[in-house]
DNA sequence: ATATCGCTGTGAAACGTATAACAGCGTTCT
DNA sequence: AGAACGCTGTTATACGTTTCACAGCGATAT
């Protein structure tokens, strides 16, 4: 989990996980930033709105190839176009969703304008009221139809929003089908060969976590903060 | 992210997020055993079915009392119980969703039945159109009533799937009503108290973390696994 | 009855990540 | 002009987590 982590390799370095991530945070901020008019910020002030320390993201922006000036900090849209340089596909990626529920209409919203680079460009289910539909501009298929839409698409990336039930199976097609990387929703750990990127984001689990903390001592912080 | 992370206190010993995250898991998956008729699982079964190692399986393991069987493995029911001391509470908690978008309405299908001890017993909305109604067998109310509800209900814990906008202005609304705890949707950092948990599940970082793997090396695994 | 086997629990080592500490350097102030 | 300041980039240190390795042991087989 912390460990066996997924490694981009850039020039001779090699960059965890958890950098990717909040790099991709601090671009989304930046974007934020530059949207509403600033364009200069220390490390100090991102790393509030990011939540991490200011060292945290000195650190992580060694990965960009971009260096601040001591007395304004970092130019703001310069910066994000950095991040950007590193992280961003050299073309548009699409990907597919599996699984029209409540969660799947929901996961549309999060690609309304936000990342052009990212295109939700088919939508698979079994429900025949859901399927040779258009959602939200997109068109849904039935899960049968996986392989050839994937391949006419050129789809590698897919969501999975179906029961737990449904997900291994769904996952094994969608593999077959080509995608080599997954976001799963379904509250089952999925087993798939090593070379395809597998993401769970368990709500069940993260539900219970938050209420296990909800009654405990205050979290362990440096000293000073009020 | 990894350091600075709440902890439980157990006898003289700290666990860490990671631990009780996994514990929350194995839970759930010795659950399903149980009803599929499983009497015992050994650690490599039960590591697989996790996607962890046996061996990080059983030093998670040491944090709850019970002791496997060289032989047998573990028994199902105890040791699901075992972890059950370990992690519930002594009373039944309650929890209040703020945001009745198709993402609140979603996260209503995992409570229907399967965490007893955890119940979304108030929604909250800006909506006219969705308040003052019953949702899934729940009131929902304006959130300007959160205080009154919330005291009267007892809820420390809240989901927050409202615009990221509006996130921080509700987090702060809930967190003066008495919130202890927070699972936040949106994709914004909040900034709240030290002594508050905030748990934050970041679905638009999420997906470009999985499109940005999608096209990388391998991940690195140890020699051996075909 | 004894030896063998395979699993558990756990101390010790390895690894990865975050924190601390500091040198370098424009800019500003005196 | 010179000194002082505050921020950046980076090296070194500390910390936490995972993996390795093995002793102990109940059950089974010989």
């Amino acid at each position: 989990m912390t460990t066996n982590q997924a490694r981009r390799t850039v020039g001779r370095k090699t960059v965890s996980e958890l950098v990717v991530v909040r790099l991709i945070l601090y671009r989304r901020i930046l974007r934020d930033l530059a949207f509403s008019g600033t364009r200069y910020v220390f490390s100090h002030q991102l790393a509030v709105l990011a939540d991490v320390t200011p060292e945290q993201l000195r650190r992580d922006l060694m990965n960009v190839r971009y260096e601040g000036s001591p007395t304004r900090g970092y130019e703001v849209v310069i910066l994000e176009e950095r991040i950007g340089a590193f992280l961003d596909p050299a073309t548009t990626q699409s990907v597919a969703l599996v699984g029209v529920g409540n969660l799947g209409r929901a996961l549309f919203a999060y690609f309304l304008g936000r990342r052009p680079l990212l295109q939700i460009v088919a939508a698979f289910d079994i429900d025949p009221a859901k399927v040779d539909r258009m959602i939200n501009g997109c068109p849904s298929y039935h899960i049968s139809e996986a392989r050839t839409v994937m391949r006419d698409k050129g789809i590698n990336v897919a969501v999975i929003a179906v029961p737990a039930a449904a997900a291994q199976s769904v996952a094994d097609t969608l593999v077959e089908a080509g995608v080599r990387s997954l976001l799963n929703f379904a509250d089952v750990r999925l087993r798939l060969p090593p070379d395809v990127y597998v993401e769970h984001i368990d709500i069940g689990v993260t539900l219970e976590k938050v209420a296990f903390f909800a009654r405990r001592q205050a979290t362990a912080k440096p000293p000073g903060s009020p």
